[in-house]
RNA sequence: GCCCAGGUAGCUCAGUUGGUAGAGCAGUGGAUUGAAAAUCCUCGUGUCGGUGGUUCGAUUCCGCCCCUGGGCA
């Protein structure tokens, strides 16, 4: 039997990407990085760029616009390749848009040119978001009926898709997404308390601090072909210390800033994690323990009444408890 | 020791010509369909430094005390 692939989530600094590594070594798979900031070549120290090999990093010059369709595809072709290999593909990241189109998929709407986005946002630099959204609500008022007038990307997104394609961004909603063809199996690691989290945070921020953040931002910065507008520009701390660089905030403040907008991005992962479905939590006590254990007939994968197939027919929540539990 | 300026939400501060107070940031909860580490929305009771006085009523006025800056000795 075949193992469904393994999806491993959780806030920035839960610590999952050890115990990815750890797994990695003990089933002889291959990790596949769900990241959105990793994805950039040049954003290591602040991205937390793990030694041991992942796929799908540094896979793009900081100049581009990676999307979560990419990331779909690139991921999809991964996973084929590595069980080609014989081997198990695991997921790990905190880029929960990029696990939800590849697990549940995204509606065919082709590319839209770039430039039809900055003349959107020159727009709105006169008339203000509002009006656009006045201006949305006359070509696809479903979608603008569920947006709030000050939300500028996403108006800016339907806008875009209506002008790029002559068609209606909820139009192309409309039909139901490919079905995923891959089993997965939805894993959550996190702290059990917020604070717990918020400490590591800020020793994984100082420490990326002593290890050459400054200097790794600054080879960015001289390249002087990048600015605040690019993603990988915009990445948490990347940001705070571009500002810092240009003369903006105080170090101390730029430390701040980078520390608050950590702690934003976990929240916000935490979100959509808690209304993930069929996700499955493990949560960690201050040592990065495992607080408890849920009783064995909450396990959902792999334990068919008589299936003596070892390892392949142990969830992977099970291999995990035992691992961390042997460690 | 004296003079001056301050002590108001976790932080920075605004304000009340006397009727117990409000912004930004932080924090919280949420949204999320091709930028997502992005973008956007929601949520504000705190001995208004302490204490005495004036007053129907003081965080606001007055006295004293404490603390923090700065100046003079």
């Amino acid at each position: 039997m075949i193992k469904p692939v393994l999806a491993l989530m959780g806030p920035t600094a839960s610590g999952k990407t050890a115990l990815a590594e750890r797994l990695a070594e003990h089933v002889d798979g291959e990790l596949i990085s769900v990241d959105s900031a990793l994805i950039y070549r040049g954003l290591s120290i602040g991205a937390a760029k793990p030694e041991y090999p992942h796929h799908l990093i540094h896979i793009r010059d900081p100049l581009e616009h990676y999307t979560a369709a990419d990331f779909a595809s690139d991921a999809k072709r991964c996973i084929d390749d590595v069980r080609a290999r014989g081997r198990q593909p695991i997921l790990v990241g905190g880029s929960m848009l990029y696990f939800r189109a590849l697990l549940q998929g995204l509606h065919g709407v082709p590319a839209v040119d770039l430039s039809v986005r900055a003349d959107i946002e020159a727009e709105a630099q006169v008339k203000g978001w509002p009006a656009l959204h006045q201006e949305l609500m006359l070509v696809d008022p479903k979608i603008a009926e569920r947006l709030h007038p000050n939300h500028s990307q996403r108006i800016c997104r339907a806008l875009e898709v209506y002008r790029g394609t002559g068609i209606p961004l909820s139009h192309w909603q409309r039909g139901t997404s490919a079905p995923a063809t891959e089993r997965y199996e939805c894993i959550a690691l996190c702290p059990r308390d917020r604070s717990d989290l918020h400490a590591r945070i800020e020793l994984r921020l100082d420490a990326m601090f002593q290890n050459g953040l400054l200097e790794e931002v600054k080879a960015l910065y001289d390249r002087g072909d990048l600015h605040t507008g690019l993603p990988a520009i915009r990445a948490v701390g990347y940001r705070q210390v571009w500002a810092y660089l240009e003369g903006e905030v105080s170090l101390e403040e730029c430390r701040e800033r980078a520390l608050a907008a950590t702690r934003q991005l976990a929240k916000r992962q935490l979100t959509w994690l808690r209304s993930w479905p069929d996700l499955v939590w493990l949560f960690t006590d201050q040592n990065g323990e495992l607080l408890e254990r849920p009783p064995a007939h909450t396990h959902r994968e792999g334990s068919s009444p008589n299936g003596g197939g070892g390892e392949a027919s142990q969830s992977w929540y099970e291999l995990i408890c035992e691992l961390m539990r042997n460690f």
